[in-house]
DNA sequence: GATTTTAACTAACAGTCGTTCGTTTTATCT
DNA sequence: AGATAAAACGAACGACTGTTAGTTAAAATC
């Protein structure tokens, strides 16, 4: 409940502009009575974070251990990412966005787990790469690109009206995956 | 001189985050002193922002007028977002990311530059596609995937070792273009 | 060299921040 | 019903916020 309504609160004004008796209020509650449910503020950032880490981390560990084609755990890697950024669309932003905010050493560690996703990923391009399923790119490159191009729907959430979530989806993917295709 | 480091500085811990006296310091001046040069600290945010909004808009201009295949002129955008993404990294950055901390009118102002933008380049995809000369996909779709995936450069900045920035910018180029061909 | 302008300083303002304290109300359990 | 635990409250703390006022030192102009 507290983590909610922070979520939509840290989304719309940025954690460091969000105040706890911003949230309380949103809560229906004083400030001071927030603490008997939390211990403090980053902390429920903490929690959103990690969360959504711990999503995409097992995700992708459930996709590599499949025996399909590297393009089809691509795609069905990007479909999440999509999918996550649209089902928890607060979640997943403020862990894109705000995560600078992390005290230490949550900091270091959720940076830790980025790096490890990340690199992870480019060994599976790569691997696409060397048995000649893909073109010729540089791995990272790729990544960091497909990566980056989904967090880019958070623009899109805010004008949902002129195009539906499906025909998004698709046509991100075709773009995405086609682009990768030999 | 105080915008610059002022740049650094909101790039670094965001725009909310950041104190006047934070800023003095790296000037190497009491806060008060600013005052002479500027008269708020959202007049700063504003300076960036709007410098390079409107360094984008006169390059999109430019590229309109001239007679090239819609391909290229995608091309020319794309590697012109990539360099200021590179040579401008701070103000790019946060004009990307602390803008929603503008004050109104200014605010509005600047979410309407992004709208046009956004809307010419997709105006721009759907000739390309409309004379053949690119596969069909969703403009809008394409627009966002490609800013989305060339603002992301700013996780690379923060790990540039690992790949030069020409390899950057031609895989890039590459996955982005390619994605689009017929 | 005198005068005006520019830019630095210290001190303070009114307000907000996250959080803690001691207390009181509400809910749970025997 | 009486005891215990959970969750609410108002008040306050010390630190920090952007900004202004008044003053003084340095630079530029005449």
């Amino acid at each position: 409940m507290i983590i909610e309504k922070a979520s939509k609160l840290f989304r719309e004004k940025g954690f460091g502009a969000s105040s706890m008796r911003d949230l309380a209020e949103h809560v229906g509650v004083e400030a001071a009575s927030l603490y008997n449910h939390i211990q403090s503020k980053s902390e429920i950032l903490q929690a959103i974070c990690f969360k959504v880490a711990n999503d995409f981390l097992s995700h992708l560990d459930a996709v590599r251990e499949s025996p399909e084609p590297v393009l089809k755990k691509l795609e069905r890697i990007i479909r999440f990412h999509i999918r996550m950024m649209m089902d928890q669309y607060e979640y997943v932003y403020i862990s894109d966005h705000e995560w600078r905010h992390l005290p230490e050493p949550y900091l270091s560690n959720f940076l830790n787990q980025r790096r490890n996703y990340r690199r992870s990923l480019s060994e599976l391009v790569a691997r696409g790469i060397e048995i000649g399923e893909m073109k010729s790119i540089d791995p990272y490159v790729a990544v960091l690109t497909m990566l980056s191009a989904i967090s880019g729907i958070e623009s899109w959430h805010r004008s949902r009206k002129t195009i539906a979530a499906d025909t998004l989806e698709d046509n991100m993917v075709k773009y995405l995956i086609e682009g990768l295709k030999k």
